[in-house]
DNA sequence: CTGAAAGCGCTTACAG
DNA sequence: CTGAAAGCGCTTACAG
């Protein structure tokens, strides 16, 4: 008999039932390679043996695949699991996962600089996907190199992306903003400058590139829209914010509604639909109309700026078509080759 | 030379470099084995040669310890990354595994019922957290048996489980509503029938039993304080809601709002916040003012609910502190045993 | 401090 | 259809 303290193996059953391991493997995984009476026989004896099937542990060093694809965050998991666009990644991501047998590792990239290293467990993964990084990160080096990776809104050199229209969808929404003829238009930017800045954007800070940051393409789509308008670049204020957050987006949005009258923009433009969504309440809190006083404009299309009255103008981007096609690119099931997903323009009563 | 299109193993490093397998696997697991020029040396020719540290595949099998926890959810996991308060306890659990080098594998349980089964690669984790499954599920008994298991919201028989005081919260909640003196109040559950029901419930629909569902709970919790204060269950009108979400919340809701005036009720009870605001959305939409004509509370104490005007009033539970609980637990940092969290009453203006 | 060797629990090509 | 055997890439007790 095996002892009854220890986890019963394949091999254990094979003993006790007077077979090969071969057989009690492919009672598992291969049907077609034993008869159907001893399959049976095998598969009940396990369950009556307390054998719940081959340990994944084992199966993954034999076979090289665990069906486990990481996903590698920017952010920190606290973060992604609790934003809209995130979160909707990952729901497309495991949507696929899931329908072919996958499952997902979350794997976070957001700490500390000095201890930020890939757990151990990384290399545990059959395939990646990394969202939202900056390229040249010393973490993707880190990564095993022979396996399949696709990177989500930002550019890993050789592997392909999925990305969207960050310059024309910010050119379009800006364009249909300008219809109304604002007086004073201000940016409030996402995470734009090379230094940590939670305030008014001012000559002394750099900006990062446009290879490193899918927000400065979308400035540059609202400059492009202004300047054609006939607006210079130079005469609209840009605020920045460092975590697209609601406690991190309101002092700076507070500093900006709480202006002099006189001095306070009449639309902003606002890189994310989080950012919106708290210009949105603070001005409700002070009495500011919108859009009567104040248009709003966000960006992402996420399902609260929809829910609720006004309604938010924006750029709808479907965070969850991204997931699936970077998930099906990372199983193999689509030829990897960069993605460029279209966004559409929302229109809502911030802006209308 | 080793051939450049295989992977590097760690033996193949050895060779390479004259040493004993042992001494690569110390250099990077136990630095106290070998000498610091030995150790260097490895380490730098290791990282020349494009060798990233054994391989977890091959080391998992070998410890018998893969660094991975898997949390298992009742909910498909589109469903449980955008709700809040799954949001929140899976915050809680990745804070604890993130700080002790684990990394997070997610599974859903949320399919069709013929299909339910735990993919191959759960197996893989040293210890599992299982999220709000209906008690004897068959899968339960897929997973491992010897690994630690933690549960929260439900109980499995013998296993530790991370609860809320569900009953006193509702009772609370409830007392605290009733000082107003409500004409008619009307209760919304939360998946409280045995059948599927989005809509009224009456005397045909079967509960679910207090040890099956938290729902009954919360449930059990408004009669006893609406006896108290002389009013009979049988004369309080109840819905019932299948899914969480806004989409699923707002026909019934509609429902309920779309009653004559002096059918309808003057204080709702919602078992969520997520129901709760549904319902707030709607009535501003109706022009039903709140609380004026309508007072409402909600359950669970989500960001959403307290960053607008009118705030919820509501049950706040801590959802991070039941993930960081159940994963203390997990990883054996707390001695196991079953935890119950106090939660509180945030009076907002929705029912003041 | 270093090295030779066993073995974690499987899968799979191969011989019968 | 079945069985004996090799080996996936490591870690670790043990002998030197």
């Amino acid at each position: 008999m095996t002892p009854s303290n220890r986890r019963i193996t394949l091999k254990d059953l094979a003993r006790e039932l007077g077979v090969s391991t071969a057989s009690v493997s492919n009672a598992f995984n291969r049907p077609d390679q034993l008869s159907r009476e001893l399959r049976q026989h095998i598969l009940s004896e396990a369950r009556r043996m307390g054998y719940h099937g081959p340990d994944a542990r084992a199966r993954t060093l034999r076979t090289g695949r665990s069906q486990i694809i990481a996903v590698v965050l920017a952010e920190t998991l606290t973060y992604s699991l609790n934003d809209a666009v995130s979160s909707e990644l990952l729901t497309g991501i495991t949507e696929v996962l899931d329908a072919h047998g996958h499952t997902l590792l979350l794997l976070s990239a957001g700490r500390q600089p000095a201890v930020r290293q890939m757990p151990a467990s990384s290399s545990m993964a059959d395939g990646f996907i990394v969202y939202g990084l900056m390229p040249g990160d010393s973490l993707i080096g880190e990564l095993p190199s022979h396996r399949p990776l696709v990177a989500v809104d930002f550019h890993i050199n050789g592997q392909p992306t999925v990305h969207i229209d960050n310059e024309p969808a910010s050119f379009a929404i800006t364009r249909h903003a300008l219809h109304q003829a604002p007086k004073r238009v201000g940016i409030i930017c996402l995470r734009l400058a090379t230094t940590t800045v939670n305030g008014r954007l001012t000559a002394e800070h750099e900006w990062l590139s446009v290879q490193s940051t899918i927000t400065r393409s979308r400035l540059d789509g609202y400059f492009r829209a202004l300047e054609e308008y006939g607006l210079s670049r130079d005469d609209i204020p840009l605020w920045n914010i460092e975590e697209n957050i609601h406690a991190v987006c309101a002092p700076v949005i507070e500093e900006i509604l709480d202006l002099p009258a006189e001095q306070r923009p009449d639309l902003l433009l606002c890189m994310s639909d989080r950012i919106a969504l708290t210009a949105l309440t603070l001005a409700e809190q002070r009495g500011i109309r919108v859009p009567e006083d104040l248009r709003l404009t966000g960006f992402d299309g996420i399902e609260e700026g929809q829910y609720r009255a006004p309604r938010l103008t924006t750029v709808r981007q479907d965070s969850i078509e991204k997931g699936r096609m970077a998930a099906r690119m990372v199983l193999g099931l689509d030829t990897p080759h960069d993605r460029l997903l279209q966004t559409n323009l929302l229109i809502g009563e911030t802006c209308p």
